[in-house]
DNA sequence: TAAGACCATGCGTCTATGCAAATATACAAG
DNA sequence: CTTGTATATTTGCATAGACGCATGGTCTTA
């Protein structure tokens, strides 16, 4: 694990969410953990992209995967110090304004719904879970 | 003026943010207005790498210029929208606590008093002001 | 073993951006 | 009008990154 500056890694941070396609990966990563195919179908983007974007996401610090089967969940990085906690309130305030980012909530929805791919169990962290509780998914 | 989707505008101002330059820059226009040379001197960068940034971030609408005689000030644009609210409130906690930003702001304090460059009598943003008032400059 | 589902990665291409050096422009003072 | 200071822009080069396509790897199931 590289040791940055804290100026570095905040630029990566910026850097990971310079990009319209990560930030509606995370919009949805908000919601809980996810496969790559969900985000894929609710983005309509190729699943190539998908996965460069996710590996950005992980290579900066924000997510984690975890395979299960021939499946890969990712998840937002639980948040240990206050840079990352403030990076995700920052964020999740934003993302609940945004059309585009509610019209990807709602496609997620519709996706899970029509079962085109399960979700874990795994329950994101608290602070998320507080304002957005699963079952309201 | 470009109309921009509320998602893109986000992500240009992210990628505003995810550059070390550009933060360093906004750490010191938070504190008030500042003339290019000023930032100049206390980045220790050259004239057109500074001039560009700020380019980069009056494109971005987050800052704003005005001339007086042969020098140019910038200043952040003052925040009409809950987003950019939310974005400088977010980034002054950031910067809050970055040994790097807390060193420029010494430095920034260090040449006003060598005289170098005179500030102007511009305030910023009352939000900024709250925390940060001049006379702790 | 073989097939299928899911995901990652190498490659080529195109665009964006960072930097430095040189040049151009705007203004003030003499 | 000339000179000096402050700022902007252009140019050239190097690098990063976004995308699609094709390929290969991992896992499950039959």
């Amino acid at each position: 694990m590289e040791v940055r500056s804290d100026l570095r890694e905040l630029e990566h941070h910026f850097k990971a969410l310079a990009d319209a396609t990560r930030l509606r990966i995370l919009n949805l990563l908000l919601h809980g953990e996810l496969c790559v195919c969900d985000i894929q179908h609710v983005l309509d983007a190729t699943q190539p992209n998908v996965s460069r974007h996710l590996a950005y996401l992980k290579n900066a610090g924000l997510v984690l995967d975890r395979r299960d089967g021939y499946r890969i969940f990712y998840r937002l990085v639980d948040p240990q110090d206050g840079a990352k906690q403030r990076l995700y309130r920052f964020l999740r305030e934003v993302c609940a304004e945004d059309d585009q980012f509610k019209a990807d909530r709602n496609e997620l929805r519709r996706v899970i719904k029509a079962g085109h791919c399960t979700l874990s169990a795994w329950k994101p962290y608290s602070a998320i879970e507080q304002d957005q509780p699963r079952s309201a998914l």
